[in-house]
DNA sequence: CCTTAGTCCTGCATGC
DNA sequence: TGCATGCAGGACTAAG
């Protein structure tokens, strides 16, 4: 599932090749892939000059030459692929032309390229934003950038339990499940401990750890467990430093005590019994 | 304020 | 071997 890191990978792998072009067609092969009216997306992304590509959260965002925005939201199996060819015919959902006087990569000829979106499960979506209109306006701030994530935290008055608290996209924007195990296995928090009742200082080393190992994903083009690949189609390669996430009944990197597997607000989530200790009642 | 269940979907794992 | 079942999961919505 693209989260953050993934998102910001593909954004960097994009941003040269497609910052400048022309979408000179789409085609829209699953209609529910777009929000709202198919017709009206076409009609305005149609010849539209692409100015800058950048992240939200977990959203891929392009700013159009008439001010308005085109996401696009991958959720768990979505793809954007630089001209994959016919073969993944089955699962292609919007197909965008580029042309313009960029070196497009993996193009036949010069400044032309397809950017295909592929999606196994028909759950990501691509939308429009009309200029003067706020851009995904319930998003929270970014845990990359500095100083956030404590602020964040501070604030927190919830009992509901921080694995939760981290998954809410309109408190925190861009983590998913992958990077909150991570994150509070590093922080020694159980995922079920009640927000407001963290103490200052595992506070302070959740929010230290959280951007870490975001940037850390980052550095390692994401991790792929599954569908998750890069607009050349090559995987990322921090799924090999995973520490607790996926690795239910295997022993902790620190104690060698058997990972758990929980449901929490119905997400799996991975801990080790003893290094996450737990103030609240039950495992 | 909060939680839970349902919705969207398909591929893969499981079980008989 | 084949068929049925169920599960996962990001974001949103409705219900309690």
């Amino acid at each position: 599932m693209p989260e953050l890191p993934e998102v910001e990978t593909i954004v960097r792998a994009l941003r040269p090749g497609i910052t400048g072009k022309t979408i000179s067609h789409v085609e829209i092969f699953w209609p529910r892939s777009i929000v709202g009216d198919c017709g009206a997306f076409i009609n305005h992304v149609t010849g539209r000059e692409i100015s800058e590509v950048f992240r939200r959260g977990k959203y891929i965002c392009l700013l159009l030459d008439d001010g308005g925005h085109l996401t696009i939201h991958l959720r768990m199996t979505g793809k954007l692929i630089y001209c994959p060819g016919e073969k993944d015919k089955k699962h292609l959902r919007v197909r965008f032309l580029f042309n313009g006087n960029t070196v497009g990569v993996g193009s036949k000829s010069p400044g032309e390229c397809s950017l295909h979106f592929i999606d196994t499960r028909k759950f990501g979506k691509c939308q429009l934003w009309p200029a003067g209109e706020a851009l995904l306006p319930a998003l929270g701030p970014d845990p990359l950038d500095p100083g956030v994530v404590l602020d964040v935290l501070k604030k927190i008055t919830s009992t509901r339990a921080i694995k939760t608290v981290l998954l809410d996209q309109h408190l925190l924007a861009g983590i998913g499940n992958i990077y909150a195990d991570e994150a509070l296995f590093a922080a020694r928090l159980h995922p079920l401990t009640p927000a407001r009742e963290i103490s200052s200082i595992k506070r302070g080393r959740l929010s230290r750890v959280l951007p870490v190992i975001l940037a850390a994903a980052i550095e390692n083009k994401g991790t792929t467990l599954s569908d998750y690949r890069l607009p050349s189609s090559s995987s990322g390669s921090n799924q090999h430093f995973l520490k607790i996430y996926g690795r239910d009944k295997q022993p902790c990197p620190n104690c060698q005590t058997l990972i758990r597997r929980i449901v929490v607000n119905g997400r799996s989530s991975h801990f080790c019994p003893r290094c996450q200790k737990n103030n609240v009642p039950r495992s």
